[in-house]
DNA sequence: TAAAATTGAAAGTATTACTATTAACTTTAC
DNA sequence: GTAAAGTTAATAGTAATACTTTCAATTTTA
């Protein structure tokens, strides 16, 4: 366990937090039963009071390590896609064929996530669901502007950049591959969601992944 | 005036609502300034209380036509896609060629709305950048799927079904009809707020329009 | 002209989203 | 080993939010 710690270090940037919540125990738990009060009661409910009261805490020392709850999200989303990166890279580090590295990469980027063990605290397939859920949360504020300037975005941005890469090698002559990698990395999280709650207007479902979709879109798209 | 509000009826679920706000003075009022407000400080800050004093109301009255924002949100949305579907049937209406009735109702749904006077207490430019900003938080909660039983979001579906079923009259070979046509609708809007705010991820612009992007993938897409 | 419906004004409640203060406890430094 | 520094918890407090209720005044309609 240490070691797979070692290998995997998660950068958020500092700005989102007032105290890293990796340094303590306590942070830790705000951490993980954060995650799992978001995934049960919804974002819009969720309160640091109420979380206080789970873990026993006193509602005050939560401010301590986030200023708001909106900061407490972005961190999570944060770490998420810091862990996709870390995920996309050790998958396509060693492969040279660049189809194959963009379809790897879309394939993490899109997929649904099962449990993983790999950090004791962080339960990332409910993390996933949260992601799916509410993520969108974190850009669609007035805000903005000013926490993209801050650097809050920057891995998620970075990702779509690395997979970017893989389609102009591809296929350089495709004129819109910005904006079909936005699309992808956001769509996969809609298409997700469409699948638990708006079953009538997606293709998606466990048996045909969102990850196929996109898959074949991609194969037609960059065809030469 | 009166003969194009003959010919165009909107239908919000009236279930959205508690008093239609169509049928008074106060509740236009409520429908105008009430974009104009979220426009202005974004949902998270519109409260009732502000609307009520920006239009001399009392924050009670605007609670007997709405239960609370999120409705509100919700009957704007209506409003909003009830309109660009209207549009959608009648450009697309004495089509014959399917390809071009796609491509018609394609760029309505993903065109930035300029200035319109169909209506005279609504702006659809402005309610169109409030779809674009905070459309997303309408599905986003922990109620969507009550809400979706109670046809809230049968307009927004409904348009997707249309054009859905233009997809498979151009290629019914198409395995992916449904989460294509999702992802162009809501997509747009993405690629619509990357435009604005995180410029450096999508290749659209005011010169290069996301309706562009979209056109080209169902061009290339649906080849035979 | 009476009844019904609409609106406004005022007051009230529970909860949210914090901040400030102080005391208790823990860590580190010499 | 003890003093100083830093961390955490408990308590209390504030302003705003998201409503609801009541009642009076006004407007509409039958």
């Amino acid at each position: 366990m240490e070691s797979s710690q070692l290998l995997f270090k998660i950068q958020v940037n500092s700005k989102i937090y007032v105290k890293d919540p990796e340094t303590s125990v306590l942070g830790k738990k705000i951490i993980e039963y954060g995650i799992l009060l978001i995934d049960e009661i919804g974002f819009e409910e969720f309160t640091f009071k109420k979380l206080g009261d789970l873990i026993g805490s006193n509602e005050s020392s939560l401010y301590r390590y986030f200023e708001n709850k909106h900061k407490f999200l972005i961190y999570l989303s944060s770490w998420y896609w810091s862990w996709i990166e870390y995920r996309i890279h050790v998958a396509t580090n060693a492969v040279v064929n660049p189809f194959e590295k963009l379809t790897l990469a879309i394939t993490i980027a899109t997929e649904k996530i099962e449990d993983d063990s790999t950090t004791a605290h962080i339960n990332e397939s409910i993390l996933n669901k949260i992601i799916i859920q509410e993520f969108t949360k974190t850009l669609h504020t007035k805000e903005v502007d000013e926490e993209n300037k801050e650097g809050f975005f920057l891995i998620y941005k970075r990702i779509i950049n690395t997979i970017i890469a893989f389609v102009n090698e591809v296929n350089p002559d495709y004129p819109y591959a910005k904006s079909l990698v936005s699309s992808i990395v956001e769509g996969s999280l809609h298409q997700h969601f469409l699948m638990c709650h708006l079953k009538t207007i997606t293709n998606c479902s466990e048996h045909n992944k969102p990850t196929n979709f996109y898959l074949h879109l991609i194969s037609t798209l960059l065809k030469k």
